[in-house]
DNA sequence: GGCTGTGAAAAAGTTCACAGCT
DNA sequence: AGCTGTGAACTTTTTCACAGCC
């Protein structure tokens, strides 16, 4: 348990939560590795090993108590504490952003909207009002440890970026479809729609060629 | 060049692609690995051994044509040709993405926009009007190969999922906050707000941590 | 001299096989 | 008997070191 979660785990973490959420939801409460990775698509034993690191919180011959297990996890990711969020941006996917339920419900807590439109300053997205971009380095100290959600235009995201990062955030979420660059004490993630599509069509396109070609039988 | 090109190095090329198309529009027709890679956050080494998967497309001591890497990473990503999509839920979120130019820039025509609520049925957005999700499966027959982009509302995620599937997509890109099953002949790949917002949670209290107690130098 | 391309080594991540507890 | 927890084997990915070409 003592050493580091590795990497890959932790990017799994919140999958397992989400399922153990809906479990918990239906009423279960109690799971197995494999119940539970079913409904996560990964392995029986790679849903074990990724808890293993958290530390032993199953019961052999019985399985995972699913609340516990929920603590357990939302502990190791740091979600027991609310974190604020500053979103910058409030298009059409900043407005999707605002009202999205997850936010709120997984510990997360929206601290200001802001943008850079006039005609939008004042106005009620999601429960909160949008307030003028000028105002991020007041909102930014204000709120300490925040995290910066970045839903603006390309052209316009690395100096957003910068100002964010001189203001003293430390945790970005990108969501402009550029490489920003970030000082290395600076976590830096992104969310690129065309990737995602990109990287889908790539495997369509070997579907083709296999079906084509006697290559490849993976 | 023949064999498999690794899954990793397939999910950093569509980076590649969007640094080296920025470098085009520059002006720049002549690009290192080391310059190359500092734009796109990966080290130079890293860069070279990606592309050299796909081909000997440098030249030694000088470095990369911008537009003949451009093509030969979207030839090698099957994004030399078009790939029809079809946009499922026309919220915030669709319509953010109906209006998102990522996609037409690279290989992507959104080919319908469906929705199940009646009042939007005949609206445009991004410049396609909406269609009822009654539609999807003639819609489906009539683009062979098309990706499936849903944005539908969590709760009918599977439904609309098992419908895309059995009307014949083999390709589908999920935003709702669900892990969603399909067939193993299917693809599918998810972006989740709510997780990467998690992630950078994780991190953000490992640096607390990290400053309060002795451990984890790394 | 400069920069790419690539085997070989190292590290990270996954799967296996089974010990260990209830 | 049943299901977790985990060292060990295996696979994938990253990094290194340097040969190869302009």
């Amino acid at each position: 348990m003592a050493k580091g979660i590795p990497i890959a785990t932790i990017a799994r973490l919140p999958v397992y939560l989400r399922a153990l959420r809906l479990l918990s939801e239906r009423g279960v409460n109690l799971v197995s590795s494999e119940v539970l990775a079913s409904s996560t698509a990964v392995r029986p034993t790679k849903l074990r090993k990724d808890l293993s690191y958290l530390g032993s919180y199953g019961v052999r011959g019985v399985g995972y108590d699913v609340d516990y297990l929920t603590h357990q996890i939302s502990r190791a990711m740091g979600l027991t504490q609310n974190w604020p969020v500053v979103l910058i941006g409030i298009g059409n996917l900043g407005q999707a952003l605002a009202g999205y339920g997850g936010f709120s419900s997984r510990g997360f807590q929206i601290k200001a909207l802001l943008d850079a439109d006039h005609t939008k300053i004042g106005t009620v997205v999601g429960g909160h009002a949008v307030r003028h971009i000028s105002e991020l380095e007041r909102v930014v100290a204000e709120n300490s440890n925040c995290i910066a959600v970045l839903a603006v235009p390309e052209d316009v995201a690395q100096a957003i970026c910068d100002r964010v990062v001189n203001a003293g955030v430390t945790s970005i979420l990108n969501f402009a479809p550029t490489v920003l660059q970030v000082p290395a004490q600076v976590q830096l993630r992104k969310v690129d729609l065309s990737i995602e599509l990109q990287i889908l069509a790539f495997y369509e396109q070997r579907k083709s060629i296999n079906t084509t070609t006697l290559s490849n039988p993976a």
